[in-house]
DNA sequence: GCCAACGTTGGC
DNA sequence: GCCAACGTTGGC
């Protein structure tokens, strides 16, 4: 799951604990989260649009999936007129922070290997949130030294 | 229902 | 800051 860290990171996620992943305007991401995912599942957090793009962390998905309360909310850049509280549009999950790697996984070092040449995040290259097998998700996970 | 125009994402 | 990729919008 990404999020550029100026406005969202590790970090911040670390100090709030858990957090509802708002703003998801698209389909795809918005249909991993209302389909894939389960409470207990675990995700990765990864740093875009910074120098490098890195997988920084780990969390787990907390709640069942919700609408998102922005797509109601008129001053909210995130507001959909065309989406209602009958039949909204957007749904989320929130996440719970689980940990911060010491080593974060850089995206040059995944693609140093050819053993992620189909993950998502190459394969669907500009979407906010795909999936991760269970294997990349265990090799990441010892990538990062945990 | 097609497709050109447009806007956004995000690596580089 | 550039620009490729690609999703969305809207005229026809």
């Amino acid at each position: 799951m990404k999020s550029e860290p100026d406005a969202y990171s590790i970090d911040d996620l670390k100090q709030d604990g858990q957090v509802r992943w708002s703003g998801v305007r698209n389909y795809e991401a918005r249909n991993i989260m209302r389909d894939k995912m389960n409470v207990g599942d675990r995700a990765l957090f990864y740093h875009s649009n910074v120098k490098p793009p890195s997988i920084v962390g780990e969390m787990e998905v907390c709640t069942e999936p919700y609408p998102d309360p922005l797509q109601f909310d008129p001053d909210s850049k995130y507001f959909d007129e065309k989406s209602s509280e009958s039949d909204p549009r957007w749904q989320l999950i929130d996440v719970k922070f689980i940990q911060k790697f010491e080593k974060p996984v850089t995206r040059d070092a995944l693609k140093e290997d050819s053993f992620f040449d189909e993950m998502q995040l190459f394969k669907r290259n500009r979407l906010s949130i795909t999936s991760v097998t269970k294997e990349e998700y265990e090799k990441i996970l010892k990538m990062a030294g945990v």
